[in-house]
DNA sequence: CTGAAAGCGCTTACAG
DNA sequence: CTGAAAGCGCTTACAG
């Protein structure tokens, strides 16, 4: 009954401007400035477009107005992996709201054949979000060559390009101390590693940075720094997989005193496992997470962690790439800040090995 | 240094063309179907454009190819408020599945000026992924009118119209009679209301559905069913939300013995204030979610929920728009189906009333 | 208030 | 193997 879909192809302003018996440009004008039609004709030509079913086609519209009115979030991986993470669906949030505000929809662009590369040329936007990329890959050239504006998240910073970066460093330093301070000298990191296919290079990006910042904490130290013993496990960011580590971590006669998360979702994993294993924590072992997703404070114990303002750098983020696109101010940067946040989950160790003699 | 998103525009096909020596549909085939091409010409091409630094325009090709090569997905709500909802996120985890096997992008098209109705005839996308619209709504006569393919998720059936639908009827009967079966008579059933903003009718839709299926329970009990006390309250579908909900209906004098929250996140909040009111689950009360979201299995105890396959239908909704895109096959139906997933958060009411002489 | 013309940047039969 | 021409469907100065 439709009909619309299928058999005759859909009208376009030229049937309508027939069926009317005006000028496209009229039709035009009835749609996107109708005050500059006599309020007869707007009126005829407006209900001839709705007898005919007639609606604008978007895209020839793109192409003369020069706009998608579409901001593009360019993604490492692709859009499962990424809906998966908690982490990029907060970010989106905070882009989510720049597009409310401005007006724009939003494209998930996944590699194509796995190459990130090969996306950026198909996309059709005003600019791209790019997360997951360091400054010197091939893909700034090509985003450069496509020639619209962008914007790089958790990337290194750079002169030339605009940039929105977290002090990773300084919030993983904050939470080694953290533990130091408390006592502990027997420490395990478990890092996140990046998803199969990731095209992203792990060892830099946050991942790196939060590793020079625990390093850096040790450094501070001073001569003591040799008595600490630190142990670095990685594992997949999800919680499924920080529970496995956990069980490896925890379940064993020479087990950390510490265990710092590089990541919530990470340390909720571990938690899981200390329940499972009748460890307490703190009281057992300290447990600390990076991020402070709003799950964080629903974790038993409430979870000691770095916050990092996600939402916000998705704000800043898609609010410098419009700034970008309506032409003003190129070239913007800006560093955002990290917190600790001190819960229930970590406290100073217990003076007795645990596998000794008891408390 | 880059420059070429500044001062001078974009080259053009005609501009490579120009440079190199051929004609535009030369530079056209280089790119496209480089084997109509000498290698020398191609190479020649290839090269002039790579000093220019020439991509296609990917809006002019979309155009005179008549595709975009992204789907759509029209939410009833921005996005921040979609992405908040770890539904939405599992729902794109699905439909991002198909992307990435067929090679589309995702446009995520919230309501423009708070109207869904006019946030359709803007997206450049060769077909829509409806959530939260019934079939006599304005919007799909909209998107007839689009002339794209689109497909009705969590609708009611129409003949029509492709259409994705879970049973919630039938998952919802099945835990209210899970509970009545345990010997529950004093059940709060938690219902998750619309957001702020929302346009969709929630009487109708899932909400509706999961109502009528706690009736059908209600119904198929006989004559007893007059000892039932039903309760109903609302909130909105987050875990704070759910969270202070569950502090109201479980400090009081008059507490239920089960309540059977319509989401799994207002469960877990539900769970978080019985746990700060000392109140044992299942021992003092019963608790139940919907929608066995992967949190459930975490939750402590673990959550007696509904299953639905929410990544299933994000799947075989896109991938009958797929099919719907490519030509194939109008018109499908797709029901999928619930389960009952008894885990540890529900049992058998105490003989005694709570506040009597207890256990 | 209204229209004729040019043009957005590409691809695709068609012809040679 | 290569190119001239038409066309995708619209908007936008410009002129009247």
């Amino acid at each position: 009954m439709s009909g619309s879909t299928d058999g005759a192809k859909r009208p376009t302003s030229r049937d309508v401007a027939t069926a009317a018996g005006v000028s496209r440009t009229a039709v035009s004008f009835a749609f996107n400035d109708p005050g500059r039609l006599s309020a007869a004709t707007r009126d005829r030509i407006l209900e001839v477009a709705a007898r005919l079913g007639y609606r604008p086609d978007p895209v020839a519209r793109m192409l003369v107005q020069g706009r998608t009115n579409s901001l593009g979030i360019l993604l490492p991986q692709d859009i499962p992996q990424a809906m998966e993470n908690p982490y990029y669906a907060q970010f989106l949030v905070g882009v989510g709201q720049v597009c409310h505000q401005e007006g724009f929809t939003l494209l998930l662009v996944p590699p194509l054949r796995n190459s990130m590369l090969d996306a950026i040329p198909y996309a059709a936007v005003d600019g791209f979000v790019v997360t997951g990329l360091e400054r010197d890959r091939g893909e700034v050239a090509e985003l450069e060559r496509r020639g619209v504006p962008f914007v790089l998240v958790d990337s290194e910073s750079d002169e030339d390009v605009p940039t929105v970066e977290v002090d990773d460093q300084a919030g993983a330093a904050a939470m080694m101390t953290h533990l130091l301070e408390l006592g502990h000298r027997d420490i395990t990191v478990l890092a996140f590693e990046a998803g199969p296919d990731s095209v992203i290079d792990a060892a830099r990006g946050p991942l790196g940075r939060r590793m020079a910042g625990v390093d850096d904490a040790l450094d501070g130290l001073g001569p003591v720094a040799s008595d600490v013993r630190l142990r670095v496990v990685e594992a997949r960011a999800t919680r499924a997989e920080g529970y496995k580590a956990g069980l490896d971590i925890l379940d064993s006669d020479d087990r950390p005193t510490a265990v710092f998360a590089l990541s919530d979702i990470l340390a909720a994993g571990v938690l899981d496992a200390a329940y499972e294993l009748g460890i307490s924590v703190p009281g057992d072992v300290s447990v600390a997470g990076y991020d402070d997703q709003p799950e964080a404070v629903w974790l038993r114990p409430r979870l000691t962690t770095v916050r990092q303002p996600i939402e916000a750098k998705g704000r800043v983020a898609a609010d410098f790439l419009v700034s970008a696109i309506r032409g003003s101010s190129r070239h913007h940067h800006h560093t955002l800040h990290t917190a600790l946040i001190v819960r229930e989950s970590t406290a100073t160790p217990r003076k007795t090995p645990v596998r000794g003699t008891g408390a």
